[in-house]
Order: structure tokens, then sequence, then C-alpha cells
DNA sequence: GCTATCTTGTGAATGTTTTCACACTCTCCC
DNA sequence: GGGAGAGTGTGAAAACATTCACAAGATAGC
């Protein structure tokens, strides 16, 4: 009989924690419209998955719900909020202030979930020096230095693909804990710095995957 | 001893074709290098795979390879831009005319792989009639009669999270092919219309859990 | 307190994906 | 033309993920 934990010592899978993301989401409207309590079933159907797999997903963590009634969806959103480690605001430096980084930059639901950007990085001379919010568009060459200075801990890299495995292995020297990568490239980085990709360009063409192939 | 086809009968996993389109990154890249004959084990090395995956990924459309010698690049370069159904421009309509859509707009890599963007679309006042490129932006209104008369395959979803299931709907309703969707939720299409998700705030969250959790 | 009803938590079964390991084919060189 | 080396294609095994199905805990009504 587990008792709820945020440090289960077996492997979570990635999609595991993926559906846990969409569960917290779900669990935040339901909060705000005043819901509070809410069945495996419910999440699941939300989530496009079945009740089964929430109640496993959950189990993993230790046992959140009351049999016969549900979950509450307070209890349950602070749990998932602290297993996803969305306790304290993350510090985020955006390396690349091209299209894809102004828009994250002001990406509302990053800054909804605690995850603040702390500083901009360019290399293009007429870039640097922008004022963007209350932020300046800074020489990547002082890299190195603002990120111990700003104790950031995750990357978003939005710089063209050609650029990013050289960013990457600087921000990897650099002591970064973290890398979300936009570019379209597959990104080697040390075994410790866990790398997430948002590759669009594989989600277009698994699109024309699926249309091409009845 | 499979044939070469780009159109096998049984199911193929979402990770494979995945993959098949990291493939085919390295091998324009090797192609524009001049290399014209690459192993699975150095295109696994490349999408941070193995070389048994690459080939049984490859294997599941045909024998591409030479024993002893690896592939050669050009042709297996066209076998999985057929496979993926990149042989023609795809007609793609953006949805959404915010910063996140701007930035979409103006990707390259959607333009050198061929998704072609015809219309461009959004609901407030304030943006509608302004010139992107050759386009305008149009009034959502008429996103039924223009995405027939353009002909438009795909739709990129680039609204708030709210204002999503809404938007997807009316696509379905239009009999848009397939839709590739930034908005960070779930979404619900008919099943006949594939929708892909590059949902951001997962990616993040899930960093976030990697990193509070050893 | 008893019964009926609901919904969780979880082993066991099933299904899917990845990895292993090796027979087989092709090339090159002597 | 035969032997050595390289690297594919693929069944079989292992690992991993999902679904099933049901015992057990909780509630509500009487």
């Amino acid at each position: 009989m587990p008792v709820p934990s945020a440090r289960p010592s077996k492997k979570i899978s990635e999609s595991t924690v993926r559906r846990l993301s969409l569960y917290l989401r779900f669990l935040e409207e339901a909060d705000g419209n005043g819901v509070s309590t809410i069945s495996s079933d419910e999440l699941a159907q939300r989530g496009g998955t079945t009740s089964a797999q929430v109640r496993k997903d959950l189990s993993v963590f230790g046992s959140f719900g009351k049999r016969g009634l549900g979950y509450s969806v307070p209890e349950l959103l602070e749990a998932i909020r602290e297993i996803l480690g969305l306790g304290d605001a993350w510090r985020v430096a955006l390396i690349g202030a091209g299209k894809i980084g102004a828009a994250l930059f002001s990406y509302r639901p990053f800054q909804e979930r605690g995850f603040h950007i702390h500083a901009v990085f360019d290399s293009d001379p007429a870039k640097i020096g922008e004022r963007w919010g209350d932020l300046c568009v800074r020489d990547d060459a002082h890299l190195e230095q603002v990120l111990a200075e700003q104790k950031i801990d995750i990357a978003i890299v939005a710089v063209p693909g050609e650029a990013a495995q050289a960013v990457v292995d600087r921000l990897a020297g650099a002591g970064i804990r973290g890398i979300l990568n936009f570019a379209p490239v597959p990104l080697h980085a040390p075994g410790h710095v866990p790398v997430r990709n948002v590759d669009m360009v594989v989600e277009l063409e698994g699109l024309s995957f699926a249309l091409h192939n009845g």
C-alpha cells in the first residue's frame, strides 16, 4: 500500500509524465470552475485516454483517490504540481531572439506555470541591446557569465538548426540543468542534462505521412 | 523478401515515422555534403538511436540497403520522402495571427519541406487586413469558404487554448484533412482527421519533472 | 447497521516497441 | 575465384506500456 510520495524509486515513463501534465491542466480548469471532486473516468475522457490508464499513472506515485468517490480536485492538483516539480518557479534563459524566441518570450502558459525568463541572448549585433519587456537582449558571448549570475536552471534554445549544437555544448559547459530545444535537429548533451525536443517539422511530416497513407 | 513499397499494409508506429523524419534530415545534410553512401550505424548515431532500430524502421517499408555496403544516400532520401508523402507540396492554412502564428508563418523549415501557407486567419479586428508577405490576414468568419477555395489540406492551429476546440470543430466540419495544434489542450477531432499536438508546456513540465526528481 | 452503488488500486493478461544476435549478401583484394 | 571484412535484414527475446477485470474501500439511503 504505497503512501503518497513524489519520489518513487522505480523509473517513470515519459508518457506517464506527459499525461500527468495534461491531467494537471484539466484539474486547474475544474478547480477554477469550483468542481471539488473528479473521477478517473472524467480525467481520462478529457485527456483522450482511459480511466485505467489514469489510475495506473497516478498509482506510480501513491494513492490519491477515495474508492467510490474519486479524487479531490485541490488535493490531486497539489500532488501533481509537486510531482512535476512545479512548486517553485524555474529560472529560464532564452537563447535566440528571432521570431520564435519572441513568441516564446511572451508565451503566457509558460509564465503562468512558473517558468520565468531572466535572460535573452542572440549573436546578431542588430538584435543585441533590444529591449524586451524589462530585459535587454544580450550578446551571447556573455552566455556563461550571465547564466551563472542569474542562476539559470533551464535554457530554451530557439536558434537555427545549424547553430544549435554549438549552443548546447556551451550551455552544458556552463552547467545548465536542462534544455528545451526548438531547433529541428536532435541534440547531443551530456547524460545528466535532460533535453526535450519540440520538433515542429517532425510533427508536420508525421501529419503528411498520415494523410499520404490512407 | 519485401519489395520497396511506400504503402505497407500493417500499422506503422508513430515513433517509427518520427524517426524517419529525423533520418531524412540527416540524409539531406549528408547529400548536401556529397556523401553518397551511409550505414545504419551512422544514421543511428546522428538520430540518437541504434543501428538495429534504424534497420527495423526501414525494413517496415522495404529493403533499401546493400549488405556490406550500407544505403545509397540519394536513393534512401527519395524513398523516405515518398514514404512521408513529401513528394508534392502541401497546402496549409494558419489559424491565429498572434506571435506564434507570425513565427510559424515565416518558419523556413516548413517552407523548405513543401508546407506552403496559403491563408492566415484571426478573429481580432485589429489583425484582420494586416498584410503578411503576399497574404492578408482574413476574418475567421470566412474560414470555411476560404479553406474550400484554396483547397487547403492542413491547418495549423495557433490560437489560445480556450478557442482551440471550437476552431477544430469548424475545421473538421469544413473538411480539413489534418491538423497541427499548438494550443496547450488535447483536441478532439473526428477519427479520420489526424491531429498532431505540439505542446510546449508539456515538454517544459517534463523537464521540470526530470530536474526535480534526481 | 445493512444493502446497493460507485469508483479506486492493482495483479495478470495482452499488446507493442526495442534490442539482440546471426545468417546472409555484397565488395574488395590478392 | 576464394577468403576476409563490412553491414544489412530479420526472427526471437526482452523490455516496456496499456488494458482488463475484479476485490476492496467508501458513501448514501433506508
